[in-house]
DNA sequence: TTAGCCTTGACC
DNA sequence: GGTCAAGGCTAA
């Protein structure tokens, strides 16, 4: 597009909407014609949204409702699908950074589609075929966004009952890819958590760092928990673990550890644990240290390791979604230290979800492939992830939250009961293993996508594809601990058997927390739960 | 080309 | 039948 015939668009059409703007200080006055009206009856209808009052995160003009995947105007809406239709390519004169408000929108549609995509407009929800009406394939991922995005204001409160009626519908919905996406890139529900709430009366504060703002969580800086007393934290805690926690020296970094996945030969997931190293899964033959090969795995691990997300921006996520939940409930109605688990587990779920999802190799796939694969991958996922924090960070004898507190694990045992000590336990000795074998973010990385990569998946349509990619990633895998640890030969082999360790601990966490959700013990409109309820249906 | 309004149709 | 997020239409 011509930049200059923008500046001049933007000179013919600026009065029109000059006057608009009048129109909607002014509704009744002014508007002569049936279509004005119509248009100020919408924009009045637009301002009765609840969550509208932030503009569109495009332009800041009036949101008219969720297009393309997130809430916003009708221009930038119909500017989206024009750009996506007609696929277009803009071009800035400036330095690609032009300001976007609704007067100045117009000048720069490279910015403006930029902006569009950095703030989350999904170009996969213009239908290619464009076809009219119907319900588009991410109708429930809005909805979650909506639960997540939403700030908790009281205004919002009709609003967000609507939908979590809409939400506690998961059963009819289960199984339904739709569903899947819906909570595929959104992160959190969004009760609001009052900071208030968050800790007794005589505790310190527990500092906003990771609040949100924007919409968007602010990771907290530097994290985690800078400023975070150790005595604030057992309020977050489960009234069986409120007891004084020891906190190691908080990571000065975090390493790009983000979502573990299992994948791994499985069987059906919730059949027997696996019980041998699949084929997929064995040394592949033929030279693996050659200089030619070398090279090219470096750059595959590499390619693996660009998708890791960074731990202080889950541990932000998870704070914020702690705080949104305690703020939607009373000042007596503090969440018990199980919640706070499962918020935890929710949060860290919905971070592997959309770190898979976020993957080149993961993107290829067709998305009931992808959403199979999840389905049948997440607890192993989770307990990878787990068990990559503990290697991490966690100090001998306690248990590293992902929100950067250690628990003593005498103290977990102490006051659990049988199944969760057992979990704790079992997964505790894995830990041991894993450090012995100096286990490393790149083998973590890899052992994420084998077990994600799980061509033994039921129903798996691109058997051939997941196989491939599989073996790819076993096979930069055993390059990489060779070549790491030319003097320990079978550390290849000795990760490899660390899986269906995994697998088993994850389908007794799946079971445990299963028991749980039959008590009512879960919450309904969480990602866990719906993972849960799949795998039993 | 933009942007407001209309039509469509799957889902609830 | 209502909702809502698609695509279409069209005045500016």
């Amino acid at each position: 597009m011509d930049v200059p015939d923008q500046f001049q668009e933007q000179q013919q059409v600026s009065g029109p909407r000059t006057d608009h703007y009048q129109e909607d200080i002014f509704p009744s006055e002014g508007t002569s014609t049936s279509q004005e009206l119509r248009r100020d009856a919408g924009r009045r209808d637009a301002d009765a949204r609840p969550e509208s009052g932030q503009g569109c995160p495009v332009c800041g003009d009036k949101i008219s409702g969720y297009h393309y995947g997130l809430l916003t105007c009708e221009s930038c809406k119909g500017f989206f699908k024009r750009s996506v239709q007609n696929n277009k390519h803009y071009t800035c004169a400036e330095g690609q950074s032009c300001p976007m408000n609704v007067s100045q929108r117009k000048r720069c549609p490279f910015c403006r589609f930029q902006k569009c995509l950095a703030v989350g407009m999904k170009k996969e929800a213009v239908r290619a075929d464009r076809m009219r009406g119907g319900r588009n394939k991410f109708g429930p991922f809005y909805r979650q966004m909506k639960e997540q995005k939403v700030h908790p204001q009281a205004s919002v409160a009709p609003y967000r009952s609507k939908m979590e009626t809409t939400q506690r519908l998961w059963p009819a919905a289960a199984n339904n890819f739709l569903h899947m996406c819906n909570h595929m890139s959104a992160p959190m529900p969004p009760d609001a958590f009052h900071q208030s709430h968050m800790y007794t009366s005589g505790m310190a504060p527990l500092p906003l760092n990771g609040t949100v703002s924007d919409d968007r969580v602010v990771p907290p800086l530097p994290l985690p928990y800078a400023g975070m007393h150790p005595q604030t934290f057992p309020s977050y805690l489960p009234e069986e673990l409120q007891t004084p926690l020891s906190y190691g020296p908080a990571p000065s970094h975090y390493p790009v550890h983000r979502s573990p996945s299992s994948t791994y030969a499985l069987q059906t997931p919730s059949t027997s644990p696996r019980s041998s190293v699949p084929a997929a899964l064995q040394p592949p033959p033929g030279p693996v240290g050659s200089p030619a090969t070398c090279g090219v795995h470096s750059a595959f691990l590499a390619q693996l390791l660009e998708g890791e997300q960074d731990e202080s921006q889950l541990c932000a996520k998870v704070v914020a979604s702690l705080q949104r939940e305690q703020a939607n409930r009373g000042k007596h109605d503090c969440l018990n230290t199980f919640s706070i688990m499962c918020k935890m587990a929710d949060q860290t779920l919905f971070s592997l979800v959309e770190w898979a999802r976020n993957s080149a190799l993961f993107k290829e796939l067709k998305v009931e492939d992808q959403m199979v694969l999840l389905q049948s991958c997440w607890s192993e996922l989770l307990v990878l992830d787990h068990l990559c924090r503990q290697v991490t960070y966690g100090k001998e004898g306690c248990i590293y939250l992902v929100m950067g507190q250690q628990i003593e694990m005498s103290t977990i045992i102490s006051q659990a009961g049988a199944t969760l000590s057992s979990l704790v336990t079992r997964t505790q000795d894995l830990v041991s293993k894993l450090k012995a074998l100096h286990f490393d973010r790149h083998e973590f990385v890899c052992l994420k996508y084998l077990v994600l990569f799980n061509p033994d998946v039921k129903s798996v349509q691109s058997r051939q594809q997941v196989e491939h990619t599989q073996e790819r990633v076993n096979r930069a895998l055993m390059e990489h601990t060779q070549r790491t640890h030319p003097g320990h030969s079978d550390k290849f082999g000795q990760l490899l058997l660390r899986l269906p360790e995994v697998r088993s601990i994850s389908l007794q966490v799946e079971e445990y927390l299963y028991q749980r959700h039959l008590l009512g013990d879960l919450p309904c409109n969480s990602l866990l739960t719906e993972m849960l309820h799949t795998k039993h249906s």
